[in-house]
DNA sequence: AGTTGTTTCAAACATGCGTTTGAAACACAG
DNA sequence: CTGTGTTTCAAACGCATGTTTGAAACAACT
């Protein structure tokens, strides 16, 4: 991380600084002694603190989508199925993201706070995604759904998903420590997730009948590993074949 | 709003000015130009910019909980109407607030980047309101549900609710303006995301299943009234009897 | 009117910010 | 080695910020 040239590792300590402390309060010196630079080199080489943000937030933007791709599926593939996966990799890019994500959170502070980047990064990043979940729930709901429904479900989707980023720091406080390492893992809530849709939309069995069907179900915790002797596992099974292992790097490079 | 005493001219003003640009991009002048008093006054009454910024958030979860409380259940109020009358008051509190809601705003980015004050407004405002949402949920889910499937259907709702406020710059981007209008009002919301919850824990209709029961509805927008003429709406139907009337102050005192 | 305590105000202060600068250090071809 | 273009660095420059100050304006009571 120290031994990359200057403009890498100014980028790699501006995407974490910016996401800490905001652009305001993210300042040039941090940054610099963060990258263990000078302080004329940001703009040296970009110019200004507003143009290395740009830059930062760019290649945040690219490197999720390559880091975290979407399945290339296969035109048989099953809606449901689809769902699952789509649900998958935006947990994965929630909260799977190293270092605990600055590369989220920096996104999400856009959101909140637009600075002016936000429309291009809607644009080219939020609604081709969402074009996609919407074409899966319209398969998913009845012929003739009216466009609001699908989209309400879609941004119901999308909000469950993003809560247990935003949400993080409320969680850990209302969710014993536990509870969180057994039970919250990416994998686990995409679960969940898609389990709770797929049954309000009445495509899967809803809580109720999936606790009909095995009353005494004991869960697998995260860290209980491949250890099925038991009854299946009822609410949390796994449900994502494709997803990719939950990467560790430290930054977005390698 | 000009004619109240210093101190109170200055948490209005300091409201808006913190929500808008965030604790450090906020400045002292901007607030007291906003206020129309002396740059002096916030120190002379407050001590210092923080201790105004902790006055403020303070203020804005008192004033939250005063303004849209949750009704008092008598006795027998099935569990299914009280999430609902939950849900209604989660939207309004997020959406309905006065001038898109400074107040939400305010908090959701102490969520997002906790200045220190995150802890105890965990504490004494999100904690009480998660420990009702999880015990309603207790009566609708299957006995013996395990505790942390509980909390997780709790952050999906939250999280739901949450998402119009958290993504509005993005769903203003996503979804068109007179799709907004007609079908993204607070009540409407909150009989979209009640539904989708009751439907996925099996306590109530699906939405296929609602299709069904009603395949031609022609839901009602917004400003279409109460001209009820035809079949019954479907999508859209009023869920919320007590809500309180959208109060249109431009700030928290009146 | 005079006194006392409170509130307002314009101006100044100290600090930290983003940015600039000019020289030193470096890389490397001729 | 010399010359040339690039990169690094410590120091400094403006400028905007949070805060302080001391005097003026005001209010209330004697």
């Amino acid at each position: 991380m120290a031994g990359a040239d200057v403009p890498t590792r100014l980028l790699q300590a501006a995407g974490r600084v910016f996401a800490d402390k905001g652009y305001q309060a993210a300042t040039v010196r941090d940054i610099c002694a963060e990258a263990g630079v000078n302080v004329a080199s940001v703009n040296y080489y970009f110019g200004d603190k507003s143009a290395l943000y740009v830059a930062v937030l760019t290649r945040a933007r690219q490197v999720r989508a390559e880091r975290y791709p979407l399945p290339r599926w296969s035109p048989g593939t099953s809606a449901d199925e689809r769902l699952r996966d789509f649900i998958g990799v935006m947990l994965q890019r929630m909260v799977a993201a190293p270092e605990s994500g600055w590369n989220t959170r920096l996104m999400l502070r856009e959101v909140l706070e637009p600075t002016g980047f936000c429309d291009r990064l809607v644009q080219q990043y939020f609604r081709p995604l969402f074009e996609i979940l919407v074409g899966i729930l319209r398969e998913l709901l009845p012929e003739g759904t009216p466009g609001h429904v699908v989209h309400q479900v879609g941004f119901s989707v999308i909000g469950q998903c993003l809560y247990y980023r935003v949400a993080q720091p409320v969680l850990a406080l209302l969710v014993p420590t536990e509870e969180r390492a057994a039970w919250f893992q990416p994998q686990q809530l995409a679960d969940h997730i898609t389990r709770m849709t797929l049954a309000a939309l009445g495509a899967g069995p809803t809580l109720k009948e999936l606790d009909a069907s095995a009353p005494d179900a004991g869960c697998v915790p995260a860290d209980a590993g491949p250890a099925r002797d038991g009854a299946a596992c009822v609410f949390d099974a796994p449900l994502l074949q494709r997803a990719e292992p939950l990467l560790s790097v430290d930054d977005v490079d390698h």
